[in-house]
DNA sequence: CAAATTCCTTTCATAAATAAAGTAAAACGG
DNA sequence: CCGTTTTACTTTATTTATGAAAGGAATTTG
């Protein structure tokens, strides 16, 4: 089980997962040997799952950030699959949902051109609703 | 601008964020401090905003992950905002949208009876529409 | 209660990061 | 067109971190 300095090394590892194992040591007061072993134990117990980095999408051009519920026309949501699998560059989620929608697609583009696009490809394969984010 | 062998270092980095800038380095073919310099120049740029992990929240405990469309019943949003503010263990992101809803809440639950909970107390302050992720 | 296990520290060898110096190629400006 | 500056890199050397090994204290187990 965890205790409260595993959660205090996930806390400080999602803050900064490049952190030495020495100096996440010395914030949860433990050696960086055994400081490391707890991170080791965290991955082996499959709840740290990786290590990454945020990247500001806007900085690299996307500066649309939007979900989209879609609702695929018929029963065999393949088309739709297949289409999303052609268009990564515009992806960050697809996740499949209970509620109004079949799934909920989380999508970046460069340009509002670059969307219209999109959703009339999209438009070929499923009805959707489209949310852009404005804040946070 | 960026080149073809930034956009490497943030596609390995992405992968694994707590990788040496030795073999980063040499998966991009460049030397340690050559590999080190270009991080630095994405990090000053604001293109790598952060190193963080990726936490497996079914292990922790969240087996429940769902997205919130809020509606807010008057044009203050502050009662809604209040609230939220007091349930963050519950909280992953609020997203500010155009479209169906004012709000777009990401939330993780551990249970049915905390999502119930947290559902009515939501309903004091704003109309929701519930999706629960069933994959991916 | 003895043995085993867990979780830690310390020590030490190895590996990586970092700072500094030097170089080659490209961009700049008269 | 040529000298100067800038950029992006390599190499080297020092500092720092990692990771393996040994050992110890506290807890668990039969």
């Amino acid at each position: 089980m965890l205790d409260n300095t595993d959660l205090q090394i996930l806390d400080e590892l999602s803050k900064n997962s490049r952190i030495s194992m020495k100096e996440l040591g010395e914030k949860v007061h433990l050696t960086g040997p055994a400081t490391s072993a707890r991170v080791e134990k965290l991955e082996d117990s499959g709840i740290i799952v990786g290590y990454t980095i945020k990247i500001n999408q806007v900085n690299l051009g996307f500066s649309i950030h939007a979900f989209i519920t879609i609702i695929t026309q018929n029963t065999n949501h393949q088309p739709y699959l297949s289409f999303i699998k052609t268009q990564e560059k515009y992806l960050i989620n697809n996740y499949k949902i209970s509620g109004d929608g079949c799934y909920l697609l989380e999508c970046k583009f460069p340009s509002n051109e670059r969307m219209n696009e999109f959703l009339e490809g999209l438009n070929e394969h499923a009805n959707y609703k489209l949310s852009i984010i404005i804040d946070k």
